[in-house]
DNA sequence: GTAACGGCTGGAGCGCGCTCCAGGTCAAGC
DNA sequence: GCTTGACCTGGAGCGCGCTCCAGCCGTTAC
C-alpha cells in the first residue's frame, strides 16, 4: 500500500505521516522499485494503536519512546509494558479528574435552574 | 490583591493573566490609584473554574464565550447554562472513551505478561 | 532621598505539531 | 511518447497559547 492508500484508510494527511516517520513514531518503512513508501496492513494497525495512545492523551515523548523501543525488538517488551502501565494509571486519574468535572458541571446547571426558575441572583457563575 | 498575588494563588503566570484578560477570558478589572490591577476573591474563584473547564478539555473559543456571556450580565445565564450543558455531554462520551482505552491498555498490558513469561512472539504491539 | 521592586503597555518570540511548498523523479493511462 | 498525477526531499511557514522583553512609572523599604 502506498502512502495515499495509507493516508486515506488512518484518516491521517500524507505530510504527517512522512513527519511522523521523521521524528520516529512510524517505522523506517521499506521502499518500492521506484524508492516509494511501501506500507503493509501491521503499519495501518500501529498507526491506529498511536492514534488511539494520542487520543487519550499519552504525551508525545513517550509515543515517540515506545515507538523506539517497539523498533528495536522483541527484547524491549518489558519496558514498553511499563510505559503501558504508566499510562494506564494516567487515565484512571484523569478518569477520577473527568467524574469530578462532570459533578461540578451538574451542581452548576442545577444551580443555573434555580437561579433560572427562582430569579435568584448569585455570584460568580 | 495585586496581581503577582493572584498569579501565586492561582497558579498562572502574571503575563497569562494580563493575557487572559487580553483575550477576554478574565474581564475588565478595576484598577488602584496607580492604574495596577486590584482583584478580589471572586476573580480567583472564577479564574479557578476556568483552569477547571481547561483541565477538562473545553476549547479556549467556549471558554471565552462563557467569559464574555458571564461579564455581559444574568441576562445571559440560560446561554451559559447550555454551554455547560455540551460541555457534560462531551465530558460523558470522553469518560466513554477513557474507559475503552483503560480496557485496551489492560489487554496490551495482558498480551505483554503472557509474552515474557511464555516467550512467545506477537506482531504489532 | 534613593534603590529596588513590582506593575504597566505593546509587541516580538517561541515550541509544538503539524502543514505547505518548490523542485524534482517515477509510473500508469491514453 | 506524452501527460498526468502520485510520490520524493529539505526546508519554510503557521496557529495556538502562552512567554518574554524593553522601556517606563509608581510604591515601598531603608
Amino acid at each position: 500500500m502506498k502512502i495515499g492508500t495509507l493516508a486515506a484508510r488512518s484518516g491521517v494527511s500524507v505530510d504527517t505521516l512522512r513527519y511522523y516517520e521523521k521524528i520516529g513514531l512510524l517505522p523506517k518503512v521499506d521502499r518500492d522499485a521506484g524508492g516509494r513508501r511501501a506500507y503493509g496492513e501491521t503499519d495501518l494497525s500501529w498507526i491506529e494503536f498511536v492514534l488511539k495512545l494520542k487520543a487519550t492523551g499519552m504525551p508525545m515523548r513517550d509515543r515517540i519512546d515506545y515507538a523506539r523501543l517497539r523498533a528495536e525488538g522483541p527484547h524491549t517488551a518489558a519496558a514498553r509494558r511499563e510505559i503501558l502501565e504508566r499510562h494506564r494509571e494516567s487515565l484512571l486519574a484523569r478518569r477520577a479528574d473527568l467524574d469530578a468535572c462532570i459533578d461540578l458541571m451538574d451542581r452548576k446547571i442545577t444551580m443555573y435552574e434555580a437561579l433560572e426558575s427562582e430569579n435568584v441572583e448569585l455570584a460568580c457563575m
